[in-house]
DNA sequence: AATGAATGAGAATTCATTCAT
DNA sequence: TATGAATGAATTCTCATTCAT
């Protein structure tokens, strides 16, 4: 009964997935991801539980929907701060590095910093966490080949440089928030970055 | 009291919650944090299931106890290696390195790196990685620091760099594994730690 | 049953709870209130465990639903009594008495006796009692003044005469069973209470 | 170790089993009968459980200890207050009733008030009161015998006229309380009993 | 497609009682 | 006598999943 209506007059079925996905989202922030029953997502979507078995196999199966739409909005917006024209190799770094800085900082991503930093809920930060790193790392590949290519890093491996850079840049969430600020912890892990990849220019900005 | 065991009351106290706590580890291992239940624990240690609850409040604190245990073995390990006598920063820097990346390497330790690396107990991977590094944080900020002081690393602020230290070494455990081997990782490490940290001398050990 | 029985979904929903409060006040009846577990009460009703926390929050609700229910059915027949027709102040007190005495002895009401003397189960029977009390007062009270008003009662405060009215009936139960049996115990109640309340008339019916 | 110390240099086993009575007792009225655990009482009893169970059956073996210790207190009490010298049928009912309405008065018998009126608590409640009813009916009896064959009550049957006397009197603990407060109430009680049992006489006081 | 009542295995926790010392 | 660590059956409650309608 009550078919709940939608810009189109009827509900599509991939508006219905996104509806649980994102209902899924906030009762995972509300509640953690095993605090969070199938019962309170539902509730939270407004449907029958019955429905939810219609679009998900399993829970887990929505906690990794969940996950995947998250890494998929955070990579989109990384690579874009990386992808933008007119810069070069430092530039892009530099570009990225503050782009993962700024994860978090944007009202609609409030609910993953939320996510990422409860206790109860990291078995999905960590699935996140990874995934963003493992979706990046090619990204920071290209960037580093193409530093070392026009001489401004010194030769290395890409692989294994985009991992440091990366695990260097996943602390930042950790360190941001100390008295001096976001601006100068950004600076820091700059210096420490273009100095290990070698980088033999000017450092400061 | 003490010595002479029997079929009750046979072991002291201590020793029962440590056998717990292994037990626990055990379970956790087999069946992930979520998935082990305290039946299994209890079975696993060879005690009935008030015994238990004589030795922990709840099923929470024995995954704190777990995790507790691991860090400070871990930490201790990593840093007898960065104390060792006679080494500056640098061989300071380089030993604790190793010993991070040789942590489950040891047989012992392989259960360590199993529960890191399912996915479904990294609600104890990050309680204990957290831990990890706050525990060590203190240890690599005091080896920047003298490094800075012997004029080995250009100047900066210890906490921060200590922090892009240990992301890097966090992901480690990521990139060892591949066909290229753990040595050379470790190399390509330390001349990204090195140079990051501003090391003007000779890289190559 | 009812209309249509199905395996899945079959009754009405106020038909279900009726039926775990009728399972758990016979399981209250076969084993006390703390000695009949949800289990036994579930078992009893033919549903799973489950099915009872979709009608009770807890156990504690149902023990509180079936007294509710022998509650409301005891003062229901009581209040009915006394308000029968053409009765004056005098036959209302005779006929409530009567009908508190007779508590017990339909076949349907038997539960409810047992109930009320196994030590096992005192807790629900004060709060039952307690309940019927309360329920029961305001009725007592109407009497008494409408006595008092029609000159048959001396003049007195209505809530404790109703209340010590109220102490002797609940007498009654401890006293119905000795070899006299019960309309002798009867009629000196009455021949007790209509005295204590000044009754001028003759006793003797 | 440490044998607790007591007045003679030794606990006698009387003692002992009385120090357990105590503290069973306090320990319902912190936490309910069923609340408390055998724990808890050997815990305010300061002695190992296996103690308890040296002095104790089991833990129901206790509950009753401490209703029969209760009982017996306030039983004498009233008794002795209703078998001062010098007193009448009347006089004795009306010392009896004072009695009655004052228990729960003095310091140490508030947690037997406690205990009566914790909902928790009324399993013991109703073995306490039904106890009390058990052991004061002979005085009754006996009061309203004398009575009659004095010719200040009508004729009848003495255990049925006790049980109702007593009925009244178990209702006090719930009116005593009113505004108008204790006094009032125990004189109307005194009306009412007094005229229910056909006393002629001037029953103003 | 949608519903939601029903399921039932399984979880964590409690506690009266025992018994080797 | 006294101890208290150990026991383990029993209890309440949860929740992912199913399926008749």
């Amino acid at each position: 009964m009550a078919a709940r209506p939608s810009s189109r007059g009827r509900t599509r079925s991939a508006d219905r997935r996104a509806d649980l996905v994102e209902a899924a989202l906030a009762s995972f922030v509300a509640k953690g991801v095993n605090g969070a029953s199938v019962d309170d997502i539902v509730a939270a979507a407004g449907v029958a539980k019955g429905t939810f078995y219609l679009y998900f196999g399993s829970k887990d199966e929505i906690v990794n929907a969940v996950a995947e739409r998250m890494v998929a909005r955070v990579g989109d917006e990384v690579e874009a701060a990386a992808g933008a024209a007119g810069l070069d190799a430092v530039g892009r770094l530099r570009s990225l590095g503050a782009a993962i800085a700024a994860v978090g900082g944007a009202p609609h991503e409030q609910n993953l910093i939320d996510i990422f930093h409860r206790p109860e809920n990291l078995a999905v930060h960590d699935r996140m966490a990874d995934q963003v790193i493992v979706r990046l790392a090619p990204t920071l590949e290209r960037i580093v080949a193409e530093g070392v290519a026009a001489g401004a890093f010194l030769p290395q491996d890409p692989p294994l440089a985009a991992a440091f850079v990366l695990g260097c840049f996943s602390r930042l969430h950790d360190v941001v928030g100390r008295p001096q600020d976001a601006a100068g912890v950004l600076e820091a892990l700059d210096d420490f970055v273009l100095r290990g990849l070698g980088y033999t220019g000017e450092i400061e900005a």
